[in-house]
DNA sequence: AACAATGTCTCGTATTACGAGACATTAATA
DNA sequence: TATTAATGTCTCGTAATACGAGACATTGTT
C-alpha cells in the first residue's frame, strides 16, 4: 500500500542521479545507476526533457539538469520567509566583516545553504545557494546541533563522521564536549575542520520555542579569519540571529 | 505515439503550477489548475513530497516547492561553463560600477538569470538567479535579440509586447529600429522600459559562430545609472563579453 | 451543531507504463 | 575499410499499475 506513483518516483530518482561529481550522464549510466531498463529510462528522460527539467549537451549528447530547475529554485527561495528576512542582515554582516556570509538549514545530515553572499575580497570562500555540506564538521552545523534535540544529533552522527581534514573532530566524546561548549558560548567555530585553510564562525537562529531552525555563519581563509577575529564576530552573529528570530515572530503573528 | 510518460508529465506540470504569484497551493487549487482528479493529484503530490521536491507548510498544510529544488539548481549552475567563466568577470564589473550585475540566457520569450551579484549599495536592484524577465523590454533581452536570428526575434515578439511602463516600446516599427541601433552600437539600454526607476545596460556574449548565447548587464536606479554613465559602461560590457567569449572558446578546444 | 470544504483512502477497471528485443547510429579496434 | 562493440531509439504485446469514483475523515465556518 504505497500511495505513490512509481513512474514519478523513478523520474525523480533519475534527477537525483546527478551530482557534483557526475553532473552529466549518459542514458546507460543512468539506467545502471537506478537499475531500470534502458527503454524505460529513455521514456522517462524524454518526459523530463520535454518539460525542461533536463536537457542534453548538444556536443556530447549527455543528459544534464535543465533550466527549469533554476526557475523552480528561484521560486523556492522567493517564498522562503526566513531567507527574505535574513537577507539584509547577511548583507550587513558582509559589510562589517568583508568575509563570505551564509544562511543554512539542516537537511538530513547536511546543511543546505539558503543564501550565500560572497566576500568582495580576492581570496575568499566560494560557495553557493543550494550547496550542501556535512553538518557534523561545519560551524553552521555544529551551531545548529549544539541546540538541537539529542535524537537529531544522534541521527546526524550516525551517518558517519569521516575526517575531512586532520582537524576534523572524529571522537564522539570530544565531539559532545565541543557541542556543550558551543551551547554555553552561543556560537560555534570550525577551525579547518571541514576544509583546510578555511575557518568559520556560526550562530543558530531559533524559532519561538527556542528550537534552532537555521544557522548564520561567516567563513573565510584562516590567515585572515583568525581565532581572535572569530571571537569578535561570534557575539555579533548571536545578536544578529536574535534580530532575525524577532522579525520571524513578527511575521508569523502579523497575518 | 507519444513516448513520454503521462504520470511523470503530470507530476512535472504540478511543479510548474507554482509561481511567484502563487508560491503555495492547496491540493484543490492544483487539481483545478492542471485539471486532474484530486485523488490522482494527491498521489502525485505524495510522491513529489517523498522525494523532497515539494514540501508542506506545517502551519497551513499548503504545498510549496521543496528543498531538493535548491540542490538541483545548485548542480545545474555548478555544471554551467558559461556561468563559471563569467563569474569573476561579473565580480570585476561589480567592483568597477557598484551596481547589480547579471548574466542571463534566453528561454522562450524570457531571459533567465544564470547569475546575479547585487550591488553593495543600499538602494539597488534586487534580483536573483533563476528569475525570469520578459526578453523584449529588458536591456539583456534586447542586447540578445539585436544579434539573434529573425525567427527568434519574431517568436519572442509574437508572445506579445505588453507595456510594463510608459516607456516600454510597443510599436513594432520603432522596436526594430531600436534593435538595429543596438546592433550598430554593440550594447543595449533599457531606460525604465521594464520597471519604473530602473535603468540597465547590456551586451551579448557570442559563441564561436558569432551568434549570441547570453547577455551580461548592469542595472540600477535611474537616478544613479544615468544615460551618461551607461554610455561609459556599455563599451566595458562589450569588452568583457569579448573576454568571456574568448575563454569559452579556450575551454571548448582545450579538452 | 450543522454545514461546507478540503484532504485522505479503498478498490475495481482499463489504461498505460513496462521491458524484451529489433533496429539504428555512432565509436572503437583491428 | 571492415568488423565489432556500445549506446541510443523505437515497436509491440502484456500485465502491472495508475486512474478516478466515491466513501470517509478532518478541519474550518456560520
Amino acid at each position: 500500500m504505497s500511495n505513490t506513483v512509481r513512474a514519478v518516483e523513478r523520474a525523480l530518482d533519475i534527477l537525483l542521479c546527478f551530482s557534483r561529481e557526475t553532473p552529466q550522464l549518459s542514458m546507460s549510466q543512468i539506467s545502471a545507476q537506478v537499475d531500470i531498463h534502458k527503454s524505460t529510462v529513455h521514456r522517462l528522460l524524454a518526459t523530463l526533457e520535454e518539460k525542461r527539467f533536463i536537457e542534453r549537451n548538444p556536443d556530447t549528447g549527455l543528459y544534464r539538469l535543465g533550466i527549469n530547475m533554476l526557475h523552480m529554485a528561484y521560486l523556492t527561495l522567493e517564498d522562503n520567509d526566513l531567507r527574505q528576512i535574513a537577507h539584509p542582515f547577511l548583507h550587513r554582516l558582509l559589510d562589517q566583516f568583508r568575509e563570505t556570509v551564509n544562511l543554512s538549514v539542516l537537511e538530513g545530515a547536511e546543511m543546505v545553504y539558503l543564501e550565500v553572499i560572497e566576500s568582495p575580497q580576492r581570496v575568499k570562500l566560494a560557495a553557493a545557494t543550494g550547496q550542501r555540506l556535512p553538518a557534523f564538521c561545519t560551524a553552521s552545523g555544529k551551531a545548529y546541533l549544539a541546540f538541537a534535540s539529542d535524537n537529531v544529533v544522534k541521527h546526524v552522527l550516525n551517518q558517519g563522521m569521516p575526517p575531512h581534514t586532520p582537524e576534523t573532530i572524529v571522537n564522539q566524546e570530544e565531539y559532545y564536549q565541543n557541542l556543550r561548549r558551543i551551547k554555553k558560548r552561543g556560537f560555534a567555530f570550525s577551525r579547518q575542520e571541514f576544509e583546510e585553510g578555511i575557518n568559520a564562525v556560526a550562530a543558530p537562529i531559533f524559532n519561538h520555542n527556542k528550537y534552532p531552525i537555521a544557522s548564520i555563519a561567516v567563513a573565510g581563509p584562516s590567515f585572515r579569519l583568525t581565532g581572535a577575529l572569530m571571537n569578535e564576530i561570534g557575539p555579533v552573529l548571536v545578536k544578529t540571529a536574535g534580530e532575525i528570530t524577532q522579525e520571524l515572530e513578527f511575521i508569523n503573528n502579523g497575518e
